[in-house]
DNA sequence: GGTAGCACTCTATTCAGTGGAGTGCTAAAG
DNA sequence: CTTTAGCACTCCACTGAATAGAGTGCTACC
């Protein structure tokens, strides 16, 4: 109603201390509980020494300023996603995990095992230990290096590549060629492969060839070509992620609605949305946090994510995290997926 | 309250055309609309020319025979698993698919492709088309048979084992040794396992290794004794299963409990019951159907699960069905899986 | 600026009342 | 003996009113 302000402290965007500690007793309660928490119950539990009316004041300049919103009239006040993003950047106050905790993670996450099988345990522990959706992003590696290939060859003009790249993943493919090929050529040409081009990466392998096959005949290069597209394929491809304890979110109060529910979880069978939010993380360098609307995503509307890069030998290779409600523990979550990111970086490397 | 049997006709466990008719008619219109149907309706709208009077008569035998129940006193009845049981068994007319369904279903299952992707194409499917869950197990074998074998030394003492078994599959594994191998012994060990057991199957291969060893000294056996422990490991593993679909489910009245839905979800995510199920449509020999609490399995109290199995060459080699509420259209569903199961058998056949 | 008081709003819950759907039983009709 | 009409009864789903409780905004006072 008022156009002018009537109050200019209200109108300041530069919170006072005492507008921010309520604030932060009002995130704190609404993440404990799951209620609005009105004016009475702040006077009374938190160390501001108020009553409930100035409470009331304060709560109506953080509401001007869109940091919480009452649901209607005679509710107490829940914290919108700009809310929580104060709350998250300048007022929360973390706690570090034990070292026996610490210990205890890194011992599930012992580097024994293939790699697909370290990620899937670094999810499994994430959904657990956070009682959240635990997600971990394959790792992308840009130095893809050959390590060995092998032809095999089938029936029916198809040969089965098999390339075996940075002493780890196995790739293997089926590729139809235009004309069959004898064992003995086949054997040939992965030789050929394997030495000029073992421990050399994908970009100078394909260098390679194309300015091989230029200067010679274009001898038994399909092959070779079909060996480098389904490399460089998958190593470009969209990527992937491992996903565990989805079902953790059903049991939250704001997930009951069916409705939202299944869209939630095709957005996760559909994977592109997810993962276009995990790529983001992937080029900033911490921990990352999107709350609520704040993703871009209306099925994320309700949710926060929280990622953390991780890394093999010093470069940033994937995006592990959470997701789970906006009123989530974040002094708890995250330290765990912090931790969680070097812990899982450190196993990878120690399987080279 | 009567001891002794009033009525002989209701409690003769035969049921009469009339009774049957009515229980047809009662199940049908129980899929078709989620209600409890009434005798009202039933007079109404079936073929039977009784009055409701008449109905609710034979509506009482029904349930007192345990095929129907009522909620409560005043709505109508609702098939019981075990009238659906009857239902199916006796009452059922399947709608067979016609020709172009058929070609099309065909065409979307084409044989091109790996293996792991035609099983994930005709889960989608199933769900797709039916709108229930749709799950494919994965084939089991009896006979994998040893096609290539490789070993590549890595760093520490470890061996990257990588098997080509039925011209196909590349399985490929990790080892720990208890001592270096150098590369020319790893390739006259591959080289011997490539030369003697190439296309014979996986009893024979280990058959014949344990003699060898007993034979000559233990040399280098440890590497053969892994890489054959790891396919055997893989071939009677505990099987696994391709699920598509599962936010379908959401979707159903019946399933709008959150709870139980999270319990049905951690089931296929735990998976062991599931494939339990399967396993047991693997020994019977055609169409399978477990209605409600029929499975044994409490999360599955409201569910049905059709099956059939499929082969390759002949012989039965894994299962295929849909999950779904127990209300679902079993006249469409049946052949729906019962088509998908040959297709499957043939598309999997094409690719050999 | 902080506080007390007060009128007000909105929700959630309870309760009674009502209409509708459906049943079981009985007695009569076929 | 089977079928049907009639009737009393039960139970649910819905409505509307009443109520208690929580919390608010505003105003006036300290």
């Amino acid at each position: 109603m008022t156009q002018t302000s009537t109050h200019s402290s209200a109108m300041s965007l530069a919170l006072n201390e005492r507008a921010r500690q309520l604030l932060k007793f009002v995130v704190e309660r609404y993440i404990r509980d799951g209620q609005p928490v009105g004016s009475r119950t702040v006077s009374r539990d938190s160390s501001l020494d108020l009553s409930p009316a100035t409470i009331r004041n304060i709560m109506a300049d953080l509401e001007e300023m869109g940091l919480v919103a009452s649901p209607h009239t005679s509710a107490g006040r829940v914290p919108t996603a700009h809310g929580y993003r104060v709350f998250v950047d300048s007022l929360l106050t973390v706690r570090d995990l034990g070292e026996t905790e610490v210990r205890n993670l890194r011992h599930q996450l012992s580097p024994a095992g293939e790699p697909k099988r370290i990620l899937e345990t670094a999810s499994a522990m994430l959904s657990e230990i956070t009682a959240l959706a635990g997600v971990v992003m394959v790792p992308r590696r840009e130095q893809v290096a050959s390590r060995h290939v092998e032809f095999l060859g089938l029936a029916q003009n198809r040969v089965l590549v098999i390339m075996v790249t940075n002493e780890k993943e196995v790739q293997n493919r089926i590729i139809h060629t235009s004309r069959p090929y004898t064992q003995s050529e086949l054997q040939q040409a992965a030789g050929y492969l394997n030495e000029a081009f073992t421990g050399r990466d994908l970009a100078a392998m394909r260098q390679g060839l194309v300015e091989e096959m230029q200067a010679t005949r274009e001898h038994m290069n399909q092959l070779m070509i079909a060996a480098l597209e389904m490399v460089s394929e998958s190593s470009d491809s969209e990527g992937d992620y491992v996903l565990a304890g989805q079902t953790n979110l059903m049991n939250y109060a704001e997930m009951s609605n069916v409705e939202r529910l299944r869209q939630l979880f095709e957005a996760f069978n559909r994977k592109r949305d997810i993962l276009h939010l995990l790529d983001q993380s992937l080029r900033a360098n911490g921990i990352q946090i999107f709350i609520g609307e704040e993703s871009g995503y209306d099925v994320l509307d309700e949710c926060s994510v929280v990622t953390a890069p991780y890394t093999m030998e010093g470069n940033v290779v994937g995006v592990l995290g959470v997701i789970g409600p906006t009123r989530m523990h974040y002094d708890r979550v995250i330290p765990i997926v912090d931790v969680t990111a070097r812990l899982l970086g450190a196993a990878l490397n120690q399987t080279r």
